[in-house]
RNA sequence: GGAGGAUUAGCUCAGCGGGAGAGCGCCUGCCUUACAAGCAGGAUGUCACAAGUUCAAUCCUUGUAUCCUCCACCA
């Protein structure tokens, strides 16, 4: 056989694009057939930007579990996608045209969604070409986009389906709103973020002029709202007051005082102004008494036409100074004084939102999220790790309904019309024509599109067809497993739960696991705005797929945060060389040899202990993935490969390979081919390319590894295979290279080393089989294995381990008096210091006035030389004897 | 105000009732015929602090401190 070359050095840009393309060609992604299945979609990215480490970290750990399971013959489906992400994108859209000088009103609204699909397209390449970059493993032909047509009629049907139960409707409530998307956004869509403000106290007088009283307020221009004063009913102060009016300043309403017990007994006044159009408290008070709501505000954030003329237009935060200027000129303000706060904003552009009260459409959540509930108590849902249930269950049980419409123009229109002519509203799956009421075709469509999330949430059946009864529906779902960050428990995992069981009465995966963020070195969340973001092209640019995809698995430990920087990297990349390299040397000793079929009676302890180390990595990993342990998979595969396989297999095999009869070689060699071709089907899954790059040049590989089988543990072998443990002749080279090492003495010096094993010891048969191996591991000219305890060891330096010593002959190789005398020089130097170091800790100024660290440092600094000196003279001794 | 997480070697982090670990970095010696992106050897830690449970605690309990998330918020 001949050698086969491999090029010098590991180069990934060689061969991870032409492998991707050739895998593709071949239709390796695709499922292939055979009973269960086994399913992951892709959380869809956003299509407003491309793929960042979070993403990169997600898409490893799917790719990783996707080809762990498709090698163990499972039909494996990974199903990917892209999320038209509503506001975002059309964000990004309007502020392209803003560059221009435009509004997407300028445009109107096909023209607009024009843009806005360039602008899908244009990411939706990037993301996908950044995908397969990666070596992700996902089936391109079930790719999806949320606003594809049957992804589009799966929202249809979801949301007439809930319409029909009842459970989704139309209102005026106060809902968030962002003034600069111009749209309302759900609860979850508000960040609280603490911000300066102010706190104003305003006197509010009796309508009858016999005094005032104060209310404190963060939001004065929001006081043209008013329609009550509210005291706690328990209040004693107030008792009197309930019922009489006041006159509500700068304008000549009058308004009454009530009673509420939502207002806290003993916070500031006690007295809180009621603005219900304007605060969600406020609002829910102002049903419960009957009250009116006053907006005052536009949909663009400015003072409407219920303020004073000279506020209208202007916008609120201008309109909070001016009201507060006022207040103080009018004699109603007491105070003003500094207070931080928690203020809503937008999570999509951070701006202020505000509470606003505007017709929209809403689902309600109570009995889905009983029905989520359920399900995780049935055990239908895992979370991985554990913790995130409590996370899950609380936000389920707390829940209030979700705020759906939305004043975009990119996403889902409502399937909503009515009739210009009756006024009737028809909810339709199909597209409306004809009011059934007056039969008119003056029909309109609901302006407002759907929350993003609307469709996101049927994401893991939408994509496999659903509505339809697709044959991919029923063969592939329920999926398997979800990957995803913690950030969108909320948004999106539990939704896609409700949804699954509310429209198929099933959950819509078994297991749940949460990623952790990646962050920068400093603990920052990696971001656009801070710029410290490491981009994955860049990192595979650098050090290829496999060893980004290695490193992320490598540091991914259950959920834990992950801090990286481009550095990081280097671990996989080490370790890709490493294989690499492993392989070319493997390679190289083809030459000449004939492959044979492994004898098992004629393997060594040494080629048992291999084996039974492979057979042991299969079931750590097998154990890691079943648990989703990925860190420890990665730590086995690494410590397979390169600590027992490199390290001490290969390097013991060197003794055959060279020294060999012709027939030793062939078996030698054989063994060596199979171990590594089993080491490429272990290490596939977290190391793609390379492994099949690999494979391809192996005389003994059978088609593609990623479709190769995986390792699998064998209990057998195991049993066949207990007695090959190499840890004593490990430990026992080990011993004799901590010998040479501590003395100086380098590889070139070969010297006379016996080893004298314990009578207990059962390795002597191995240590004799293996002298050569062991001579050579140690560098030593002979090795001679004392089984009777013949040999004169008393000119030799002695080392002990457990079940034998082992006694070094360095006379030859160091100059002993030399030695001795460096050696009585350190000694010296060591004790003049410990003096002086002792004479500082007994000095009780020293103790008492220096710093701690200080008194530390000098502690041990002490025992430091003490050390030394032991050591020293214990050498000293041992040298004399030699 | 609630909930959760973190605190282990200089750095990034595993581990988790009975031996304190990995990678990087550092020190020493080696270009040993695959790999200097390597090989061999080595140093470094009151496992945040304090009490408790236990024969035994880095690991369990309670409390404290610092840091980080998330949720809910009172004008």
């Amino acid at each position: 056989m001949k050698a086969v070359e491999l090029a010098k050095a590991y180069n990934p840009k060689d061969f991870e694009d032409r492998i991707y393309s050739e895998w593709k060609e071949k239709g390796e992604f695709a499922p292939r057939s055979g009973e269960g299945h086994f399913t992951v979609v892709m959380p869809p990215p956003n299509v407003t930007g491309v793929l960042h480490m979070g993403h990169a970290l997600n898409n490893s750990l799917q790719d990783i579990i996707i080809r762990y399971k498709r090698m163990t013959g499972v039909p494996t489906l990974w199903v990917p996608g892209t999320d038209h992400a509503g506001i975002a994108t059309q964000n990004v859209v309007e502020r392209q045209l803003a560059k221009e000088g435009l509004r997407r009103q300028d445009l109107g609204r096909e023209k607009f969604l024009e843009r806005t699909w360039a602008v899908k397209d244009k990411h939706h390449n990037i993301i996908k070409s950044q995908l397969e970059k990666m070596g992700c493993s996902c089936d391109w032909d079930h790719e999806r986009f949320t606003m594809d047509e049957g992804l589009s009629k799966a929202v249809r049907e979801a949301f007439v389906t809930l319409y029909e139960r009842g459970l989704i409707y139309k209102g005026k409530y106060l809902v968030n709103y962002c003034p600069k998307c111009g749209t309302a956004l759900a609860d979850d869509e508000v960040e609280y973020e603490n911000v300066p403000g102010k706190l104003y106290d305003v006197r509010y007088p009796y309508a009858d002029g016999s005094g005032w009283i104060t209310v404190a307020t963060t939001r004065p221009e929001t006081m043209f709202g008013d329609v009550a004063v509210a005291v706690n009913p328990e209040d004693e102060r107030y008792k009197d007051i309930v019922g009489k009016k006041l006159r509500l300043p700068l304008t000549d309403r009058e308004i009454p005082i009530i009673a509420d017990s939502f207002v806290e007994l003993g916070f500031g006044t006690g007295m809180v102004k009621i603005t219900p159009a304007h605060d969600p408290n406020d609002w829910e008070c102002g049903k419960r008494h009957n009250l009116e709501a006053i907006n005052v505000l536009n949909p663009d954030g400015t003072m409407n036409d219920n303020c004073p003329e000279k506020y209208r237009g202007v916008p609120a935060q201008e309109a909070r100074k001016m009201v507060a200027e006022e207040l103080k000129e009018k004699g109603y303000l007491v105070s003003e004084k500094d207070y931080n706060h928690e203020v809503g904003h937008c999570y999509r552009c951070h701006t202020i939102v505000e509470p606003y009260l505007s017709e929209q459409w809403f689902v309600k959540m109570r009995g889905m999220a009983d029905k989520a509930i359920d399900a995780w108590k049935k055990g239908d849902i895992q979370f991985y790790p554990k913790r995130w249930e409590n996370t899950y269950i609380h936000w389920m049980e707390t829940i209030k309904d979700w705020c759906i419409s939305r004043q975009l123009w990119w996403g889902h229109r409502i399937p909503v019309w009515y009739c210009e002519d009756c006024g009737e509203m028809i909810v339709s799956r199909e597209d409306a024509t004809e009011c059934p009421k007056c039969h008119s075709h003056n029909l309109k469509q609901d302006t407002d599109v759907l929350d993003t999330w609307f469709s996101s949430w049927l994401w893991p059946f939408s994509t496999l067809g659903w509505p339809e009864k697709t044959p991919d529906f029923d063969k592939f779902f329920q999926t398997n497993t979800l990957v995803s960050a913690y950030d969108i428990i909320f948004f999106w995992i539990s939704r896609m739960i409700m949804a699954s069981e509310e429209f198929l009465g099933k959950a819509p995966f078994k297991d749940i696991v949460i990623t952790g963020l990646v962050r920068d070195t400093q603990g920052r969340k990696m971001s656009k705005s801070l710029g410290n973001g490491i981009d994955p092209l860049d990192v595979i640019d650098e050090y290829g797929a496999d060893a980004m995809k290695f490193t992320l698995c490598f540091l991914a430990a259950q959920g834990q945060d992950v801090q990286i920087d481009m550095n990081s990297f280097k671990l996989g990349s080490r370790f890709a060389n490493k294989i690499w390299n492993a392989t070319r040397f493997l390679l190289m000793n083809l030459e000449g040899r004939n492959l044979v079929e492994v004898d098992k009676s004629k393997l060594t302890v040494l080629d048992k202990w291999i084996y039974s180390r492979l057979n042991d990595a299969a079931l750590s990993i097998k154990n890691a993935m079943d648990e989703y342990h990925f860190n420890d998979a990665a730590q086995t595969v690494y410590s397979f490969f390169w600590n027992d396989f490199c390290d001490w297999y290969i390097e013991a095999s060197k003794e055959k390979l060279l020294h060999g009869s012709d027939e030793e070689k062939d078996l030698q060699v054989s063994i060596l081919m199979d171990i590594l071709e089993a080491s490429m089907r272990l290490m596939h899954p977290f190391l793609s390319f390379l492994t099949e790059e690999i494979y391809q040049k192996l005389p003994n590989h059978n088609g593609d590894v990623i479709v190769a089988k995986y390792p699998e543990f064998d209990e057998k072998e195991k049993d066949e295979y207990a007695e090959a443990s190499m840890d004593s002749l490990q430990e026992v080279v080990r011993v004799v290279r901590a010998v040479r090492s501590s003395l100086g003495i380098g590889p070139e010096k070969k010297l006379k080393v016996v080893v004298r094993p314990d009578k207990s010891n059962k390795y002597v048969d191995f240590y004799k089989s293996e002298v050569k191996i062991l001579t050579s591991f140690m560098g030593a000219s002979t090795v001679t294995i004392d089984t009777d305890g013949s040999e004169d060891t008393s000119k030799a330096f002695p080392c002990h381990g457990s079940g034998f010593e082992a006694f070094v002959f360095v006379r030859d190789a160091i100059d002993v008096e030399g030695e001795i005398k460096r050696l009585e020089g350190e000694i010296k130097k060591a004790e003049a210091n410990l003096a002086q170091s002792m004479k500082k800790l007994e000095n009780e100024n020293f103790i008492t006035h220096a710093k701690p660290e200080a008194i530390e440092k000098e502690k041990s600094k002490k025992a430091e030389f003490e050390e030394k000196i032991a050591k020293s003279t214990e050498h000293i001794a041992l040298l004399k004897t030699l």
